[in-house]
DNA sequence: TTGTAGGCGTTATCAG
DNA sequence: CTGATAACGCCTACAA
């Protein structure tokens, strides 16, 4: 298993009768080297092939070009979306992405940290596992100098680097598209409350409730824990055995509003006529179930490549920057699940 | 940018009087250190929080504990499933993955497997872009004594470890059950016949047919570079104008399948009784799409999952492993899009 | 059973 | 402008 070619810097330093410092300095661009010789190094470099050894460049600088990216599970669209982004920004820059998930379990999730740490990642990109809610962990982390950055999920009331939408604006526009389809009585599938995330999307909802004169009526909020498509199924029935039930559904996710779009099918109730819906992700079902699922798009490809380009600004600060949260904007797609007829022309 | 409790074995030995080669040995659980010496060097290891610096062993090894993945695109559900696996069996092994897209073209293919390369990775998992035709960088690595293992989407003709499915055989029972359905003109979408992939499920269906006694129609076999929605479409379309149609479609992947379904649909063709369809991979947009659509199942996370363990199988061998292919079972999943009334107390 | 010393490949510091 | 030299933290002959 040993690497055959590996020429070191000592071996050109020997062809070329200098000592391996200058080579380095050559290789690292010092202007302390003379014009030419730095050049002949390099030529020379080139034509040996020569690639310098990450792993002695790193125990030197006690910094690998590693970045830590830890998820609930990497096999959902959103998700691995994001990581691509992330894979493109930091290949880009000359830095690997080294995945962990935690499969949203608090255990694994520190594990996985440690991990990481141990593996000299110099900086971690986090979407916090579901259940997490003591980040003493990330504390720890950020303390031993290891940049830590949130992403889309993340830690209440923390001083965190953090990129995340807008949920509170994208929880608004959802519930406010349906208002202006002419929708009353809009229920609402949030998830965990120990969330942020769920938490602004349903204040979003309510404000725009408010905003528009229209009760918030505590039985229309559902909280599901998955927000599964059972459970959007489930819900659903609940609802629409109410004596006055709802005449649209603002899902905090698309997974949930599919289920809650074929059960109301499967009763044979009428949308977006009588149960308008919207989702939120903008996942690729939304094109495939029918009706159309309108929903909020998420820029996740671009979330993930702004993670790992605020990360970079990290790394290359040598002072401690102020936590600073970056916010991207969402937007409502329109489609025949909240589309009603006499509106379609507004679109 | 440095860390704090960069406990070393130099620490521990001065703290216990010991030489820090005693300290590493106990601590790798060399055979020629006292007992009790050794676990009370492992007892004040755990106190002090010595975590051992991978970078410095891997340096001294001249092997990291990371292992590359290259990809094409990472957002896609098989795909990202399949990582998800190797994810889980490598940090189970105290390994880490690394990450790198393709993007499907030979050019990024080979600044990944370079830049993987210059990581020092241990292992390489693959699976080919798209468009890749040579493979002397691949030849190049395992000659440079890195192991290359291909998953899914391998090279032609070229001995190297490989885990895959039985793509013939998934072809030929898709094929079978259309016709066990009672289909005789039966259509086949196929990608780009540049992959052993889609030249396998081809022959499989081919295959089929002829074990049935029905002729292999040229004009019924398509390829679509993409196999995209969109090509699903057009390609029904095509099909449909036949003065005798197809009376059932084996699409090689479930996006050009439900092209296929909702083409059919806008046109008023019965789906399974006059066209009855079924895809490949058992995505997602199989349960939603309407009728749902039937499909072979790939078992993607334990593919990842076998990937890994193979590749450790390799790295704990010192001698040369001869090329193995680990191939995996797939089996049918009928649904709606192909259960045809008839035939449904069958399954 | 334990200690000593050298080296993995690079870079930073200090002389020249 | 360039050359020695000493780390970075660990492992492993070889010696004791």
């Amino acid at each position: 298993m040993k690497r055959k070619n590996a020429v070191t810097i000592f071996d050109l330093a020997k062809e070329m009768n200098v000592s391996p410092s200058t080579i380095s300095r050559a290789l690292n661009n010092n202007p302390t080297i003379g014009k030419n010789t730095a050049k002949a190094i390099k030529q020379l470099a080139r034509e040996r092939g020569y690639q310098p050894n990450s792993i002695a460049v790193s125990l030197r600088k006690q910094q690998t070009n590693n970045i830590g990216v830890l998820v609930g599970r990497m096999n959902r669209p959103f998700i691995s979306s994001m990581i691509a982004g992330m894979e493109e920004a930091a290949r880009s820059e000359g830095f690997n992405i080294l995945i962990a998930q935690s499969h949203d379990k608090l255990v694994n999730e520190l594990n996985s940290v440690h991990a990481l740490q141990k593996s000299l990642v110099s900086g971690l990109v986090v979407s916090l596992a579901m259940e997490s809610v003591d980040y003493q962990h990330f504390v720890d982390l950020i303390d031993d100098g290891i940049p830590v950055l949130f992403i889309d999920r993340i830690p209440a009331g923390l001083e965190v680097h953090k990129v995340i939408i807008d949920n509170f604006k994208a929880g608004y526009q959802a519930t406010r598209h349906l208002i202006d389809q002419g929708c009353t009585r809009i229920a609402h599938f949030s998830g965990s409350q120990k969330h942020v995330l769920y938490q602004e999307r349903r204040r979003g909802y309510e404000s725009a409730l408010v905003e528009a004169g229209l009760p918030v009526r505590e039985e229309y909020i559902l909280s599901a824990s998955a927000l599964s498509q059972e459970e959007g199924a489930s819900m659903t029935e609940y609802l629409l055995q109410f004596p006055e039930p709802p005449d649209a559904i603002f899902a905090a996710n698309d997974t949930s509003a599919v289920g809650a779009i074929l059960h109301a099918k499967s009763k044979g109730v009428r949308i977006p006529e009588e149960l308008a819906i919207i989702g939120f992700n903008d996942d690729p079902q939304c094109q495939i179930v029918e009706p159309q699922l309108s929903s909020i798009i998420h820029p996740a490809v671009e979330m993930g490549r702004i993670a790992i380009e605020q990360m970079m600004h990290i790394l290359h600060t040598t002072e401690t920057l102020p936590a600073q949260t970056i916010v991207l904007d969402t937007s409502v797609i329109a489609r025949a699940s909240s589309l009603r007829e006499h509106k379609k022309s507004v679109n």
